[in-house]
RNA sequence: GCUGUGGUGGUGUAGGGGUUAGCACGGCAGAUUGUGGUUCUGCCAGCCCGGGUUCAAUUCCCGGCCACGGCCCCA
């Protein structure tokens, strides 16, 4: 047996309405903000992901030449495909430009729980504008996703890399270097370590007072909910020549998510995120949930600069969101199974009727015109396909879940009648063998 | 990159150096040629792959593949 290729899944019909439901809750919750859907292709040049995340990325990716040996790959994230988009095509539309995305997305690497080698990503970008209120609308439409997803006990962590920027520039560190990490790197990385010895023994080699390094470790282990601004601010406020811009804006933001978005369960701001990545600018915030364990985050984002690398750099920075869409999804199933609920995405059961056609010792093609016209109507209606004899055909219908059955036989078809029976109780209702008339005895 | 555990019908499992490899769910058929979800009967369908040890391997050993975890990493 041909198996699947090692970190892909299947989906099958079950699952795969439990998807659809949970990417149409999404979308219409993009919708609702002003988000507009766009899709880029599966692969991609290689130059692209390597321009925004370096030759380092190609180990990770699925690499390869096509027949004319162009260097392609499938793509591993779609935040670059939609910038290329954006500089290649979106040019002329109106700013600011809000897009939204899903698709699968390919990484070659070890999977885990809720780490596939192809996985889902739904995600939106903010693109033109740029602030704190760009940065709410944006969160607050995060916040608004899960929520009405039913997703309970996540965390939203934010903070603002420019208030560290800020202060480490401040105090004398530069941001570029002739060869190797600018010492402004260089400490960043340390304070994300929590590597104190290190920071002082980079301040003494940048002939930068060492007294700054009981301030910043005490920045750095701030922690809590928004009361962590005022502290910051009183913190920052004994340090000369800081400026305190990056922590009024995001303030501001915080303050603006909240008039837009019901409150997030548990909110933490951390003023030392890094991101891990240098093209962030502003704010920037991730989501965790408890239920998945060491690949608990679901989501992340934040004001970024990445449209200068294709020559768009007025429209830098753009503020976007990318949401693990398998992980949610784990996360709700998981949550789901703890309180015992069947239903995991709000919407996923299907509530329109299901009425099973039952042709009995009849020439199916009787009954066709009328299946087209309950069709029409907008119920969900299957024949039976394989002539069985009446009993099995009434357990098909049990199994398939439909709500009601219709058996016509010769009598009834020679009266123009027939009955549907409802099948959660066995109720028979007489009905004439007409669309209106079958309707009718579904609100009976 | 490091590491732990495991792979028996479609699913969930029992067993175990020589077995007709057991059970449950499922699917199909019949009991029941105009009425299902209960019952009974029958059928369908399995030891992940390769090598080794052995008279004999699904069982023991090694490797691979796959699955599930824990670190590292994660644009």
């Amino acid at each position: 047996m041909v198996q699947r290729p090692r970190g892909t899944r299947d989906f099958g019909p079950t699952e795969m309405k439990r998807r659809l439901a949970f990417e149409s809750l999404l979308e219409e919750q993009a919708r609702r903000h002003g988000f507009s859907r766009v899709q880029t292709p599966i692969f991609e040049s290689l130059d692209l992901f390597t321009a925004k995340s370096g030759p380092g990325v190609v180990s990770q990716l699925y690499a390869f030449q096509d027949k004319g040996e162009r260097d392609l790959t499938l793509r591993p994230e779609l935040t670059a495909p939609v910038m290329r988009m954006v500089a290649e095509e979106l040019r002329n539309e109106t700013k600011p430009l809000r897009l939204s995305y899903y698709g699968q997305c390919f990484r070659y690497e070890e999977f885990k729980k809720g780490r596939y080698r192809e996985f889902y990503q739904y995600g939106v970008e903010l693109i033109g504008a740029t602030g704190p209120l760009v940065e709410a609308e944006v969160i607050a439409l995060a916040i608004n996703m899960l929520t009405e997803a039913g997703l309970k006990n996540w965390e939203l962590r934010i903070g603002h890399v420019g208030v560290l920027k800020q202060v480490l520039t401040g105090i004398g560190l530069n941001g570029t270097s002739e060869s190797g990490e600018p010492p402004l790197a260089s400490a960043m990385r340390f304070l994300d370590k929590a590597d104190f010895d290190g920071l002082k023994a980079l301040f003494e080699t940048q002939s930068i007072s060492t007294d700054f390094v009981a301030p910043l470790k005490q920045l750095s282990e701030l922690k809590g909910g928004q009361e962590t601004i005022a502290s910051a601010r009183e913190l920052l406020s004994t340090m000369d020549g800081v400026s305190l811009e990056a922590l009024d804006d995001l303030e501001s933001t915080i303050n603006s998510i909240g008039q837009l978005a019901p409150s997030p369960p548990s909110l933490s701001v951390n003023l030392t995120v890094a991101r891990g990545l240098d093209y962030y600018t502003g704010t920037v915030f991730e989501v965790h949930v408890p239920e998945l364990g060491g690949e608990g985050q679901v989501l992340g984002g934040g004001s970024y600069k990445l449209l200068h690398l294709f020559g768009l750099a007025d429209l830098d920075p753009c503020c976007g969101f990318g949401l693990g869409f398998d992980r949610v999804l784990l996360a709700l199933e998981a949550q789901a199974a703890a309180e015992g609920r069947s239903e995991v995405v709000p919407g996923e059961d299907d509530e329109t009727p299901l009425l099973a056609i039952i042709p009995f010792n009849i020439e199916v093609s009787e009954v066709l015109d009328l299946v087209r016209e309950l069709r029409e109507s907008g119920i969900r209606v299957e024949i039976e396909l394989r002539s069985r004899k009446i009993g099995k055909a009434m357990g098909w219908a049990d199994s398939i879940g439909a709500s009601y059955a219709l058996v016509v036989g010769p009598r009834d078809f020679e009266q123009g009648q027939a009955t549907v029976k409802r099948l959660a109780d066995g109720e028979q209702l007489p009905v004439a063998l007409n669309t209106e008339s079958i309707l009718s005895a579904f609100n009976a």
